[in-house]
DNA sequence: CACCATGTTCCTTG
DNA sequence: CCAAGGAACATGGT
C-alpha cells in the first residue's frame, strides 16, 4: 500500500479535510487535523509495523510532522477523482485538488491521526537486521503464553498479525500451543525464518497481482486469501493453514485444525506441528 | 437469530 | 509494576 500510494501523494497539497468519523482521528480533534493538514504537502510515506507514516510540511522549509494511519481489519486508503461521491463508510477525506485521498473503513477499527507515540512501543521490523534469532528467542523466553499469542504482541516484533502468525508457525513446524519460553534455539531459528518467508511472499504476492486498491472488487481490496476463482492465474492459493480447517495439509495430508487462542482463530497441522 | 471476521486498547484479576 | 484474560469497539457476511 505504501509503495502504491507514495508516488500518488508525494508533492500533493492538501486543500481541505473532511472527517466523517471523528473516532478514527482521536485523540486529534477535527479542528486540529484540519488546521494542521490544510495547506500542507506530503513529503514522504513510510511504514512501521502495521502503521503507515505520512510525513508532511506546511512550507518548503517548514518543520515536518507525521500523520499516522492504521487500517484495522477493514480499512482502505486510495485516491479517487474529486467528482466521485464518497463511499458509505468513508472515515476521512483529504482534498488534493483533482483527486481525493479517501480513508474508508467499514468497522472503523483503523486510525488516521496526528498522534504518533504508539509507534514507540513497537518491536523491531521483522525484515531488518535488528530482528535477530537472538532477539526473538530472548523475547519469547520472557513469556509463558502460547507462542502463537506472543507473535501477535507488536512489541515483540512489529507487523505479524493473526493470519501470518499461524502461517509462520506452520513453516517452522512449531505447535501454536507451545509455551513461548519453551521454544528451543532450533525452533526459534525456524520461526524467525518462517516469519521472514511468509512476509516476503505476502509482499511479493501483493506487488505481483493487480490489487484492487479502491476496494470496489468482490474480493475486497488489499489482499485476498480465499479459494482461487476458477479462471484466474492471479489468485493461486498461498496460505497453507489459515482458514483451511478440515482441508489436507499440503506437506503431509493431515487434516488442518482450528481452535481459539486469546479470542482469535488459530490454524495448524497436528502432524507437522506436534505438541 | 447465532456466529464469524486481516486489530488494538482498556479494564480487571492475580 | 507486570502478565494474562476478556470485553469492547462496529459492521457485514454466512
Amino acid at each position: 500500500m505504501v509503495r502504491h500510494l507514495a508516488p500518488l501523494i508525494i508533492g500533493q497539497r492538501v486543500r481541505g479535510v473532511v472527517v466523517r468519523r471523528p473516532k478514527v482521528i482521536a485523540p486529534t480533534s477535527v479542528e486540529e487535523l484540519g488546521a494542521r493538514l490544510t495547506g500542507a504537502r506530503f513529503t514522504s510515506l513510510g511504514r512501521r509495523g502495521k502503521y503507515l507514516v505520512f510525513r508532511l510540511r506546511r512550507s518548503p522549509k517548514g518543520e515536518e510532522f507525521a500523520l499516522v494511519g492504521h487500517l484495522g481489519m477493514t480499512g482502505r486508503m486510495y485516491l479517487q477523482p474529486a467528482k466521485t461521491p464518497l463511499p458509505k463508510h468513508a472515515a476521512v477525506m483529504l482534498d488534493l485538488g483533482a483527486r481525493h485521498f479517501v480513508y474508508e473503513d467499514t468497522r472503523y477499527f483503523g486510525r488516521l491521526t496526528l498522534e504518533h507515540t504508539t509507534l514507540d512501543g513497537l518491536g523491531p521490523e521483522p525484515m531488518h537486521d535488528a530482528f535477530t534469532v537472538e532477539h526473538l528467542h530472548a523475547a519469547l523466553r520472557r513469556s509463558a503464553q502460547p507462542v502463537k499469542v506472543k507473535l501477535l504482541d507488536q512489541s515483540l516484533v512489529a507487523g505479524v498479525g493473526n493470519i501470518y502468525a499461524s502461517e509462520a508457525l506452520h513453516r517452522a513446524g512449531v505447535s501454536p500451543r507451545r509455551s513461548a519460553r519453551k521454544l528451543t534455539r532450533a525452533q526459534a531459528e525456524r520461526l524467525h525464518a518462517g516469519i521472514r518467508e511468509v512476509l516476503s511472499e505476502a509482499i511479493q504476492f501483493g506487488s505481483t497481482i493487480p490489487l484492487d486498491w479502491a476496494g470496489t472488487g468482490k474480493r475486497g481490496g488489499l489482499f485476498y486469501y480465499g479459494q482461487p476463482p476458477e479462471s484466474s492465474d492471479y489468485y493461486t492459493e498461498r496460505l497453507r493453514v489459515y482458514d483451511r480447517a478440515g482441508q489436507p495439509c499440503g506437506q503431509c495430508g493431515a487434516s488442518i485444525r482450528r481452535f481459539v487462542q486469546a479470542a482469535r482463530s488459530t490454524f495448524y497441522c497436528p502432524a507437522c506441528q506436534p505438541r
